[in-house]
DNA sequence: CGGTTTTGACCGGCGC
DNA sequence: GCGCCGGTCAAAACCG
């Protein structure tokens, strides 16, 4: 799990709000009715500061258990899969070696991934152990500069196998252009584009996973030249709740990145009220935490 | 009726 | 040069 993603639940969105402890007390009895009035208002926003840290605390604590797990989780799936290592690589070797997407797998891990903000530079460390840790799900190869005129990334979606219809809802709009067999696996490689073709480059392969058919292998290329996916148009077309947060998650951090640039104060204040309100209900942090440890647990399974 | 999906044909890169 | 293969095109079908 990427720690990373934590928002800094601490941060006041309204600093304004906040009792100026070392406002002087004006002489005049009017200004006394009004600084009482102001100070019972202000021990209840600070009684408020308060219970909004703890549950900030609290959430933190559930994180931080659901990581550990995770962490204990992801350790026995590698000794697993480091067992059965050997027979893979031989059986995975191309009779033929094809020039071929040679930044392939420049993806980013799936899940709680590199959702960052500006607070969470503390947890860089967290987040390359993280992407180290899933090299064996979505792994990084050093990028060469003459290949990376479009940006790729690999994601993978963890599907139903009945599920034939080789759609990853990301929350953008694709078209469909191409289906193809391919030689190294027996499932079908669709081919899309972004709905704002042309104007928009990006482009996006899905294949089912030859190694773990319960997979989808997403692969985007390029960079979205628009703004990104409506989330409740995401949500309206999802299929279930773990795919949902998988999707949101995964994506979602790319979006991030995409938008970091274009991000202003205005919004960073929005973003930290919008967690402000979120953390005041606890509905909605167990509901998170449900979410998280749900798709942990379905990531430990595949 | 406009947008999307399907699917066979076509193209270009690569290895032999 | 030829064949293989992945990627793309484009016309027809489909759908809301």
């Amino acid at each position: 799990m990427d720690c990373s993603s934590f928002l800094d639940l601490n941060t006041n969105p309204f600093p304004e709000m906040l009792p100026k402890k070392e406002a002087s007390v004006s002489a005049s009895t009017h200004f006394k009715r009004k600084w009482l009035e102001q100070d019972e208002s202000a021990s209840e926003l600070r009684e408020e500061l308060n219970r909004v840290n703890s549950e900030n605390k609290k959430l933190n604590e559930m994180l931080a258990t659901v990581h550990e797990n995770y962490c204990a989780l992801r350790h026995q799936l590698e000794k697993l899969q480091s067992r059965q290592s050997p027979e893979i690589s031989q059986t995975e070797q191309p009779i033929k070696k094809r020039k071929q997407d040679p930044d392939e797998f420049l993806g980013f891990p799936i899940g709680l991934s590199s959702g960052k903000t500006e607070n969470s530079s503390s947890n860089d460390d967290q987040q390359q152990q993280y992407e180290q840790k899933n090299q064996l799900i979505s792994c990084k190869r050093p990028v060469t500069d003459s290949f990376n005129k479009a940006k790729v990334s690999t994601v993978y979606v963890p599907t139903d196998t009945s599920d034939t219809s080789l759609t990853v809802k990301d929350g953008y709009q694709w078209r469909k252009y191409g289906q193809k067999v391919t030689r190294d696996n027996p499932s079908p490689r669709a081919y899309f584009r972004c709905s704002f073709a042309p104007s928009c480059p990006v482009k996006k392969k899905v294949q089912r996973s030859a190694e773990d058919p319960s997979l989808l292998v997403a692969t985007y290329e390029g960079t979205h030249n628009h703004l990104g996916p409506n989330a409740s148009e995401c949500d309206a077309t999802s299929q279930g709740g773990s795919s949902t947060v998988t999707l949101d998650l995964v994506h979602g951090s790319h979006r991030l990145a995409l938008e970091k640039n274009e991000r202003n104060t205005m919004q960073d204040v929005l973003v930290q009220q919008m967690a402000s309100s979120l953390t005041k209900d606890s509905k909605f942090t167990a509901a998170l935490a449900a979410a998280i440890s749900g798709r942990l647990m379905e990531q430990s399974r595949t």
